[in-house]
DNA sequence: TGCAGTGTTGCTTC
DNA sequence: CGAAGCAACACTGC
């Protein structure tokens, strides 16, 4: 689910209010998402006293740093959202834990809690996650650089230092088809399916198009496009076009502006008279116009 | 009713 | 080695 503009927009708002509290206690009924420590008991151990420092975003990472040198790392994965609010402990067996009357209680999208971080102000920071991909982990601060799911991963795209040079630089030489290439996490980080298909509609690229094929004139357009679009996105705050939500359950804005994704035989709504088309390949689908991404 | 489809990643297979 | 398929899981909608 959630992709650069979404991942940022939890992390914007988890900065306002996380920084300062403490971690009291812990709750799951999934250990399993939980990658390290490998128990559950070592994890609540190693979070529970903590004192919550500073909330960062690495690709679709969010990292919660923490006092004595620890950070935690969650990776939403499909449908994992963060929450935070005031909740409470049940004894009904599905539901365990409820939000206090709002959105966190009233959407659906939101009941699906697996991890419960109580704070020493009362309120809760839970991860909602339908699918259950989603993976949480421990690691030192000063040891993050070398964890794989930091080390391994490209350039963030809205960084200053994403430049054009620096983009041509990392897809030179690079197969695979477009598309593939702009949501592989360890060239380029942030960008999922979603937002791959509105970065080439804009660009004008047609999706299955070899990288190393582009030219010059394409790779500035993708360069554009993907600043444009993600920041848009960030701006929207997010996409809620299936069950993205930000911490505090509110849907972002950025599904009203898809022009390819997900309007299979719809007209182009660049008014070229092309229709969107839809190709799936490996289980997950990319769209596209007849028209302006026209193979070349 | 049953099955295709869903935002991710990483492992297996060819 | 690279590309493709599929598993992890649960729910929705046709």
């Amino acid at each position: 689910m959630p992709e650069l503009p979404e991942v940022q927009t939890i992390v914007t708002d988890l900065k306002k209010v996380l920084p300062g509290l403490k971690i009291r206690d812990i709750w799951t009924d999934f250990a399993k998402m939980i990658k390290q420590p490998k128990s559950f008991s070592a994890f609540k151990k190693q979070l529970a006293g903590r004192k919550i420092l500073d909330v960062k975003r690495k690709g679709k990472n969010i990292l919660i740093n923490l006092s004595d040198n620890k950070t935690l790392l969650i990776h939403q994965k499909m449908t994992g959202h963060m929450l935070y609010g005031k909740f409470r402990e049940t004894r009904n067996k599905k539901q365990k834990w409820v939000a206090a009357p709002g959105p966190l209680r009233d959407d659906p999208q939101n009941r699906f809690l697996h991890l419960v971080i109580s704070l020493s102000n009362g309120k809760q920071l839970a991860l909602s996650d339908v699918r259950k991909f989603a993976k949480v982990l421990i690691c030192e601060t000063n040891k993050l650089a070398e964890l794989k799911d930091v080390k391994n991963i490209g350039p963030d795209p809205l960084e200053k230092s994403f430049t054009f040079k620096k983009f041509r630089e990392i897809l030179s030489g690079k197969k695979g088809g477009v598309k593939d290439v702009l949501m592989k996490q360890e060239i380029i980080s942030g960008i999922g399916n979603i937002y791959s298909n509105e970065i080439l509609w804009d660009a004008g690229v047609y999706p299955f198009r070899q990288t190393n094929k582009l030219t010059q004139a394409e790779l500035k357009k993708i360069y554009q496009a993907i600043k444009k679009v993600l920041k848009l996105g960030v701006k929207l705050r997010g996409d809620s076009v299936v069950d993205y939500r930000d911490p505090f359950g509110r849907k972002g804005g950025y599904q009203n502006f898809h022009k390819a994704y997900q309007r299979e035989g719809e007209k182009c709504p660049k008014g070229d008279k092309g229709t969107i088309k839809r190709i799936k390949k490996g289980g997950r689908s990319t769209f596209f116009c007849s028209v302006h991404q026209k193979l070349i």
